[in-house]
DNA sequence: TTCTGTGAACGGATTCACAGCA
DNA sequence: TGCTGTGAATCCGTTCACAGAA
């Protein structure tokens, strides 16, 4: 196997299979890179690229085949098969995330959630029971968990990924605006839409600096 | 003014900022790149680097004073304003971040939202009332709306962003899981857990498959 | 001495451009 | 002819390393 694929290129993958997915829906049979570029916003030459570390998928003159390589792409990211994560902070984000309806239908099935706050421990959620947040390590022994998802309070969310990767977690979605520090073997990505709005307004501000309103 | 600031260090400076006003909570006074690198996980050359494209902020022999470094940034992002901004979108996901409590004190103030379901339409939520997404370009001509929040579903979201976007909205914080086209002065960031998880599945199945369990 | 600011070197990702297959 | 797959060239961000200020 060829090491180091770029990290960049794992994160594109999603986007193509979700791309070449949808356009199956449509009854779309083959693309070529330009298209799907066209669609995607990125240059054929990426996508080319992109895929030739991972095998050969198309056929010269033609392009690729949409279900083929829809189907290649999700064994590659391993979305054939569920995943099980545990929630951890189930407060108003917390809650939100364990009622969004669009993790089950991927396959990312939270089969666990905890709190530290009396008032929502042993609540049911979504089919859920809440558990104290303390039983968490216990837990993180008893059921195989493959994905965290920290929803905690800031100051709380460090602690929570030390847990979670003392317990084997090797991969945490993180919802706390915080810059969490975790080995190099833990992969860890950031939602945070405050991050977000703060980089845009550069931009909005540096148009108004200049006249441009 | 120098041209062309790379956008991944603007996407940097919010989380240098963040780490400074926490430092100032703390009473810290002073800090070198070396101490903010270690506590951010980034090297100290990136952040003098950084830092370097805007001017100079630092004592040589000393660092950097954690206050004004932090009003600098929050000066050049645009933080010490405040924002408008509109919410497409109030569904579950779209009512979470109506509700949820971290925009407004970052100065980035909710103050119209739109829906379809004429269910939804003329509720109040977090003192706001629903209108109708059909008012919306009117709505947008009337008062000014520095940013764009779409929570919409994926068939409906790229033709929300057109509407903002037509009607001289420049930046957008887009929760629908599409890839997006819009023209390039305006920008879109995506806020995207499912494509967040399926990035990180690559590496969970690549180490099962080499026997690491 | 310590740590910044920065040109230069480096490294890695993107794009180019073309050989080769359908 | 059309479009893939891919080495080579290019581009661009990161890191190095050091001059210089406190």
């Amino acid at each position: 196997m060829p090491i180091e694929i770029p990290e960049v290129v794992i994160e594109r993958l999603p986007v193509y299979a979700r791309a070449l997915t949808e356009l199956t829906t449509h009854g779309r049979e083959v693309v070529s890179s330009q298209e799907l570029g066209a669609l995607l916003g990125v240059t054929p030459a990426q996508i080319r690229k992109d895929l030739s570390y991972f095998g050969r998928f198309g056929k010269q003159g033609r392009g690729y085949n949409v279900r083929r390589l829809a189907d290649e792409l999700k064994l590659i990211l391993g979305l054939e098969r569920e995943w099980t994560l545990a929630l951890v902070g189930v407060g108003r984000l917390g809650e939100a995330i364990l009622s969004y309806g669009g993790f089950y239908p991927q396959g990312f099935h939270i089969v666990e959630a905890f709190d530290a706050d009396p008032r929502t421990i042993g609540r049911v959620i979504g089919g859920i029971t809440i558990k104290d947040v303390a039983e968490l390590p216990a837990a993180l022994v008893q059921r195989h968990i493959d994905i965290g998802i920290v929803a905690v309070p800031a100051e709380h969310a460090q602690q929570v990924i030390d847990t979670l990767v003392n317990a084997g977690v090797r991969s945490i979605l993180n919802y706390a605006p915080i810059a969490a520090r975790s080995p190099t073997h833990v992969h860890i990505r950031h939602i945070d839409p405050v991050l977000a709005l703060q980089s845009m307004t550069y931009y909005l501000k540096a148009r108004e600096l200049i006249g441009v309103k």
